[in-house]
DNA sequence: AGGGTAACAGACTTATAAGTCTGTTTACCA
DNA sequence: TGGTAAACAGACTTATAAGTCTGTTACCCT
């Protein structure tokens, strides 16, 4: 069952969920309709239920726990990025932000599903706005800063420059990126960002 | 013939390309399968054709014509991306930034079709960073700063914010997001960001 | 050991997709 | 006005999708 959705997910990223037959996925892991309608009562469900689990953990594990609790937001949020950013140059087959990517393809067609997506994406939020709220109490970053427009902005800026970065071929696109990012934080930041 | 294609992209922006049939469009238009087959080969050279057409179109209309042979290169940049997210916000039903979404819906799946999406990325960038090098010798931008980076950067972050307020209902995330571009550009401008 | 249930296999149904093909309409021009 | 070709109609084929259903295996507990 974790087998079906790890590789469910796996082919959902790889090909979008709506070009993705669950046949493609029972094909991967040499199972039956049987097994995959034992465990789930349809197609959209098992996608639901990836989003609850596997999905938010992946996002949970790679850009929400890397700063939990740290000090320094705008340094720890930059080396955050830049690690994802890193591991998606260095993977040959990366088709971009998987939780952005599944945002793109259901707007407008499934509400449900949406929902939980956004979910996903407040927890992301909240937390960047929390720790940058707490950056701003220990000193770290200017107060005058609208921690919800500054998270938007890195938001944003992250969700697009994966997309660019998935069929582009230049190398710099990602040390640019962080280049600039750094460039801006440094215009709020009480200290150093290094 | 010119319908099929205003029609066809209005639906794959709208339900992805997959997730939108050949009758699908036929259905909205009151026409049938010989119609279609006597324009267009298959599915795949109808949408290159309107990729090639319609979607370079739109993308020249709204995001190149605006700031072609301006001066101000930031103030115009800013004035046209702003331009552009009230009409998104504006719009009821709005389905994000078009050309984005189909290089999310596209990549790793269509090699081809994707590098028409691309090229008429580059299209973009490439006037963008002439405008800004155009800028530097006109004294309105500091010489240090890298164009293609900034381009990069402006980019990703249009295509993000695009995707972001698709589904939010937050009525602060243009303003906001045009507020943070602004204050960043500002570090980089020799005259001043109004 | 054997009974019972969880877990799975796979043929089957129904719907919908892309694309084909034959026949019909419409428009235009001599 | 009649003939010709462009433009279109729509039934048909083939493939593939989601989901169903009946039968079979594997495992666990007493």
């Amino acid at each position: 069952m974790n087998r079906i959705q790890t590789t469910g997910m796996e082919l959902f990223y790889q090909n979008g969920y709506y070009n993705t037959s669950i046949d493609d996925i029972l094909k991967a892991l040499s199972l039956s309709k049987g097994a995959f309608y034992y465990h789930f009562q349809s197609k959209e469900e098992f996608f639901i239920s990836i989003s609850q689990t596997l999905l938010f953990r992946k996002v949970y594990i790679d850009l929400i726990a890397p700063i939990e609790g740290k000090e320094d937001p705008l340094n720890t949020i930059l080396e955050c990025l830049d690690n994802n950013l890193q591991i998606a140059e260095n993977n040959f087959l990366d088709y971009g932000f998987i939780l952005g990517n599944f945002i793109t393809e259901f707007n407008g067609k499934n509400p449900e599903i949406m929902s939980y997506l956004q979910d996903i994406l407040t927890v992301w939020e909240v937390n960047l706005v929390t720790i940058l709220q707490k950056g701003k109490t220990d000193g770290y970053i200017s107060r005058h800063i609208d921690s919800e427009s500054l998270v938007s902005f890195i938001i944003s800026s992250y969700m697009g420059i994966r997309t660019i970065m998935v069929e582009s071929k230049n190398k710099r696109l990602r040390y640019n990126y962080i280049q600039q990012l750094r460039q801006y934080f440094k215009t709020m930041d009480l200290r150093t960002v290094v």
